[in-house]
DNA sequence: AACAAAAATAAACAGTTTGTTCATTTCTTT
DNA sequence: AAAGAAATGAACAAACTGTTTATTTTTGTT
């Protein structure tokens, strides 16, 4: 079905079909892998003319891919606000907090199934950030260095974010949680804050 | 297509079959995705009839499952060993180095796109094998605090050996990756060696 | 070497899903 | 109220699915 009118969905209905494509998608990655949902599924769901869909998506993995695209645009920059104004621990705080209030929908996006290029996507919105700040603090640690510093706490905190998430939330607090990272990450500095090493002699 | 016969595949031709299957699947797997190849793809490749495909497996993803179990199952000994008789650092670079050697097939098995559950799985693989030495040398550290502490370590090394296998490797030596990985993770015990940090308070 | 058993094959089947097209209807903006 | 854009319903060939048959080939074992 070819559109022949513009882009920018100025058009209620066009903002319409795709809210409901979207639910409906949102709805059906909750109870089965995505490569078990159709175009059929979701149209079905959506109460949609297939070839709506089509007007629109290549297929459902299309969607999926604009949804996360959106979501990332979507956090980008409160986050990046928070890294400049906040300690670490509040921005940790910050994090756990968000997501104990959204537990629902974090747990389908960041469960063990979710795909790891999602969860790196997330990572390199404030990699930069990060790298800078230690760079103007601790200029002697090679650039190499720090970045691998900044994958190592970065997946190991995402790692015990999952696990927080899994497990029954309700022992742990995320002031206890964000004490717990924040000393981690901390600590895998540490020693490069004095010594001189070098990744790459 | 119901088969009779004895489960063991002591038959040359089962083994053969299967063997094929494998291939064929592991040769799709490396250029697109699990969702995009069809029991028919497989076969072609394979050279065997569709039905023969059925009498062993429910689908492309039942198929994937048990190439993964069997993986698991192979390198649960060998790593188990390492892990009694050699140190940290030694058992990082035997795994730095082992990934060197299987490149190909590793970047595949780690993309970027593989599930994070099996990932878990092999870390689950060691992570009560590394809490008991751990408890054994601190008892003083809560289990709780120990598994956090492991879950950190383990995906934050996890995700430094996936940026080392994506970006350009001959750089960065295994011994020298090993020393960092080693580094940061030991560094992540530090403050726990001596304080009472208690998760729950 | 011969035999019975098991495995693989080819061919066919109905049932889905996929993309795409078309004429028609409904809705939205101005 | 009219023009234009969007959604619909219906139809289509193509591909994949899972399963079943009858038939052929291969195997392990006497």
């Amino acid at each position: 079905m070819k559109r022949k009118g513009n882009i920018d969905s100025s058009d209620r209905r066009v903002r319409y079909t795709k809210m409901m494509i979207r639910q409906s998608f949102l709805s059906l990655i909750s109870e089965r892998p995505i490569s078990k949902i159709s175009v059929t599924d979701i149209c079905n769901q959506a109460d949609l003319n297939r070839g709506t869909f089509y007007a629109y998506y290549k297929d459902p993995n299309d969607l999926y891919q604009q949804i996360k695209e959106s979501l990332l645009e979507e956090i980008e920059t409160p986050i990046e606000s928070i890294i400049d104004t906040s300690s670490l621990y509040d921005l940790l705080l910050n994090v756990f907090t968000s997501i104990e209030q959204n537990k629902d929908l974090c747990t389908i996006v960041l469960s063990n199934n979710s795909d790891q290029e999602f969860i790196s996507q997330i990572l390199n919105l404030v990699r930069n950030k990060f790298i800078g700040l230690w760079h103007e603090r601790v200029p002697m640690i090679p650039l190499k260095t720090l970045n691998y510093l900044f994958t190592f706490t970065a997946n190991g905190s995402m790692g015990v974010l999952k696990e927080w998430l899994t497990n029954d939330v309700k022992d742990d607090t995320p002031e206890m949680m964000a004490a717990l990272v924040e000393q981690m990450s901390s600590n895998a500095f540490l020693s490069y804050l004095t010594g001189d090493h070098n990744l790459t002699k």
